[in-house]
RNA sequence: GGUGCGGUGGCGGAGAGGCUACGCACCGGCCUGCAAAGCCGAGUACACCGGUUCGAAUCCGGUCCGCACCUCCA
């Protein structure tokens, strides 16, 4: 079985053929620690981390490189605002950020390095541009020269000239052409600065990707992931720095050989953003959901397609979660190690997966498995839900910690709402329906829900 | 203006020339004091207009609409 993976660069999808059997190496752009993340933060996260469970169902060796941003206008500016010293605040966010991940079941990358432990290494870059004469010096400021790139645009597929004519932003007079991008700059004296042979500065904010990357996984590697919206000019500058940094003009593919994008999250047909006040937190849905059910709801589209975030997703995931636990839950478990009667099942989930992590049609999948079980006495069933549960593994979907509810009752409402459920089961015991009735329709306007089982009467609570 | 992605049943969402996924919701039935849960079953779709083909949601041409990027942004 191969893996087959999109590749923006080539725009085609591509059998995954590793660059080294024995070490696959795959860096992702990280966060910016400078305030909590959201839902489109945690699509990428979670989708890269798929593609990593993904590559090691094959390969043994999966080493996953993913950064943090610390040092970047928006951090200074937000350390500003708060009056806060910045390390103050990327320390904090970069807890936040762990932690909202781990709830998401993302696997802690092999190297996570911080951008202001390798401004020596950033340095180290722009002299080798300099000295390939890509890039050059004015006002302080070190710049790329695009025009010394004879690539650049190959990822984005824009034509200089063209994005000049449509360019909204003002070309700064330093710059020898529009396009040129910052490699270092001047730091004002309220800003971090690092001394460097150009004086004392602070990088621009592309070229920590491409010395991090080389430090932590060396040239090339496998896969390079993001979001779409960083192709430009992110990803192409990282193209242009990286690759004219090994010599002038060297191959795209002397950098990495697969880019591997995922789409954007919506929120009602919109970006999210600050100033529509629309920005999902993860932080803030998981107060009200379990982590697997966040992970599990962007999964529900194809990592490369626009994702609209709703509650009604989290709801519908709810639900198909809360159901596979119930049928794990009361079913025995069977060793599922090699076996080759789960393989047969098995391979047909892995497929989908293979295929560019074909998310949506793996849960299908599942879910006719699902029909089956239900349906089938045999012993086969088990072999069936091994690979179910199996499969909610590759896609790190956690169900023990799923709850029916996760609202919070407090103690005086449970005891109320124990009163009200005994005082109806008395009720039906003495054909009292009427009562009962009353009392469950009482309890509704609680917002709890009972339902009563051969157990026993129990409640929920809807959220 | 340029570049890219997309428009599939009430909603979400795969598929990519004939096998018309899948989930949620809805409807009918079983079960139940009644509900809930569970089970069984039915229906509804490929933005528009042309073309190619025995056959198109899928290929070709055109039209309309939406979103993103070109500025920090996952």
């Amino acid at each position: 079985m191969q893996i087959f993976l999109f590749d923006s660069l080539s725009r085609k999808k591509r059998e995954f053929i590793p660059l080294d059997n024995d070490n696959i190496r795959i860096y992702a752009c990280g966060p910016t620690v400078y305030d909590y993340a959201h839902i489109g933060n945690a699509r990428m996260a979670v989708v890269t981390d798929l593609l990593v469970r993904t590559l090691q169902t094959l390969y043994k060796n999966v080493t996953f490189v993913s950064n943090i941003t610390d040092v970047d206008d928006k951090i200074i500016k937000a350390a500003n605002a708060s009056k806060k010293p910045i390390n103050e605040i990327t320390s904090k966010f970069q807890k936040i950020y762990e932690e909202d991940m781990e709830n998401l079941g993302v696997q802690k990358p092999y190297k996570q390095p911080k951008a202001t432990d390798h401004i020596n290494e950033m340095i180290e870059m722009i002299e080798s541009l300099i000295r390939n004469d890509c890039a050059y010096i004015s006002e302080k400021n070190v710049l790329f020269n695009v025009r010394k790139y004879k690539f650049y645009g190959c990822l984005s597929r824009r034509s200089k000239d063209e994005q000049i004519a449509g360019s909204r932003v003002e070309v700064a007079n330093y710059k020898k052409n529009a396009e040129d991008f910052i490699l270092w700059k001047p730091s004002k004296d309220n800003e971090p600065g690092w001394n460097s042979p150009w004086g004392k500065g602070r990088p621009g904010w592309h070229i920590e990707c491409s010395a991090m990357s080389k430090k932590c996984l060396g040239l090339p590697f496998d896969i390079h992931c993001g979001g779409v919206d960083l192709t430009f000019p992110h990803h192409e500058n990282e193209i242009a720095q990286s690759c004219s940094s090994i010599s002038p003009n060297s191959e795209p593919n002397s950098f990495c050989n697969y880019w591997f994008h995922n789409g954007f999250v919506t929120a009602s047909g919109e970006k999210m953003s600050k100033s529509l006040g629309n920005i999902k937190l993860v932080n803030e849905i998981l107060k009200k959901y379990d982590g697997s059910i966040i992970r599990f709801s962007l999964l529900t589209s194809h990592y490369r397609q626009p994702l609209d975030w709703s509650e009604d997703i989290l709801k519908q995931s709810k639900k198909t979660l809360i159901k596979f636990k119930r049928i794990i839950e009361s079913s025995e478990p069977i060793d599922s190690a090699n076996n080759p009667k789960i393989r047969k099942y098995f391979d047909d989930f892995l497929n989908a997966i293979y295929d560019d992590l074909n998310t949506p049609k793996a849960l299908g999948i599942l879910n006719k498995w699902f029909e089956v079980i239900k349906k089938s006495r045999s012993t086969e069933k088990q072999y069936i839900l091994a690979s179910i549960i199996k499969g909610l593994e590759i896609l790190g979907v956690n169900l023990t910690k799923i709850k029916p509810t996760l609202s919070q009752v407090d103690n005086t409402l449970q005891s109320r709402i124990l009163k009200m459920i005994n005082e109806r089961d008395e009720a039906r015991q003495n054909k009292d329906f009427k009562k009962a009735d009353i009392i469950r329709e009482k309890l509704k306007n609680l917002d709890i829900e009972i339902e009563d089982t051969v157990k026993g009467t129990i409640w929920r609570k809807n959220d």
